[in-house]
DNA sequence: CCATTTGACGTAATTTTTATGGAAAGCACG
DNA sequence: CGTGCTTTCCATAAAAATTACGTCAAATGG
C-alpha cells in the first residue's frame, strides 16, 4: 500500500467504472500497471468489490430506521445473527458496546413493512429481549466508503 | 422501471464492473440495449453511481461509532449540517425522530481520533447540546445498497 | 381501420479498452 | 558486483464499448 494505491482507491470510490487507462493517467501509470495494482488490491481484500449505488427511494425503499436490539443471553447470538443475515431489509448489523447489544439499520417500503420486520420478524427471534426503534426522517449525508488518510497509509508502508 | 431494470440493478449491485455483454446475457438483451438501459437508470437517478467497496480496516479505519447529537434549537441546523458535510470521518448523518436530533456514523483510526472528532470537533459546533456515543465492536453485516422488491416495481410500472 | 410516429431492440462496423507476453529498470540480498 | 525478484512499460492480440442503421411493435391520430 503506497500513495499510488491510495489515489487509486480514492478515484475508484468516486467512479468505480472508470477505465484502467483513465485511472492510469490519474496515477501516472500505464493501463496494464494500473490494472495489475487494482487486481492486487482486490486480492489483498482492500477492495471488497465494485457496486452500483442504488437510490433507495427510487426503488420504493422510502423508510430507514435504526433498531437497537437487546439479547437476553449470549447463547442466542448465533441464531440471532443467522436470522439477521437472511433479512434483506437489514442493511447493517453492528455489535455495539453500551446499553443495547446490536444496532440494525433497516430499510423498507414504509411503516407497514417496518412493523412486519420489527414487531413480527426481529422480536420473534429467540432471545430478543427488547428493541428500540428510531425512525430516520432524512439523510443529509451517506457515503459507503471509509475516509482515506493518505498520511497514515504512508506510515503503514514504513512498518 | 420494469423487471429487466430490476434484474440489472440486482446484478450491478453484486458486480459493478461487469461488462454490458455479460449483463446483457443475464437480461436477455444485446450489449447496446443493456448499456442504454443502464445509462437511463443513471440519468433517472436510480443508479447514483458506481464505486469500489473499500475495506475500512485495510485502510486503517479500525473504529466505527454511532454518535447521537442533540441540537439546542433548530436555527443551528444549517451550520451544523455544513460542518458535518466537511467531516470525512462522518460517513452518515441521519436526521432522526425521537430523543436525539441526529445520528452520525463515524469511522476513524482509533479512540484518539474519535476523541478529536467527537469531543473537539462535533461538540464545538454551535448549538450542539449533547452527544451520546456508541462504540461498534464488530459489524457482522453491512451492505451499501437497499433491498430490492421486484414485485413492487412491477406494480410501479402499472401506474 | 389503417397510416404514421415513437421507442426499444438487434446487428454490424468502428473505435476504444483490456489482456497478454516479453523486455528493461529498480531494489534488496548475498 | 552479480542474482533474483518485483514492478513497470511497450507491442500486439483479443475483447468490449460505441455508433450507425434497419426492423419491429405498440401507441397515436386521422
Amino acid at each position: 500500500m503506497d500513495t499510488i494505491d491510495f489515489k487509486a482507491l480514492s478515484e475508484l470510490m468516486m467512479n468505480g467504472r472508470m477505465t484502467w487507462a483513465e485511472l492510469g493517467s490519474c496515477l501516472g501509470l500505464s493501463s496494464p500497471a494500473t490494472a495489475e495494482r487494482v487486481r492486487r488490491l482486490e486480492d489483498q481484500g482492500v477492495i471488497k468489490g465494485f457496486t452500483a449505488l442504488v437510490d433507495h427511494e427510487a426503488v420504493g425503499c422510502a423508510l430507514t430506521a435504526f433498531v437497537a436490539v437487546s439479547l437476553e443471553r449470549p447463547e442466542h447470538r448465533n441464531r440471532f445473527l443467522q436470522k439477521i443475515m437472511e433479512m434483506q431489509e437489514v442493511q447493517e448489523c453492528h455489535h455495539v458496546a453500551g446499553e443495547d447489544d446490536y444496532l440494525l439499520k433497516v430499510r423498507c417500503k414504509g411503516t407497514r413493512d417496518l412493523e412486519r420486520v420489527v414487531s413480527d420478524t426481529v422480536k420473534s427471534i429467540p432471545g430478543v429481549a427488547r428493541t428500540r426503534t428510531t425512525i430516520v426522517m432524512s439523510t443529509p449525508k451517506e457515503t459507503p466508503s471509509p475516509p482515506l488518510f493518505p498520511e497514515d497509509i504512508i506510515d503503514a508502508t514504513r512498518r
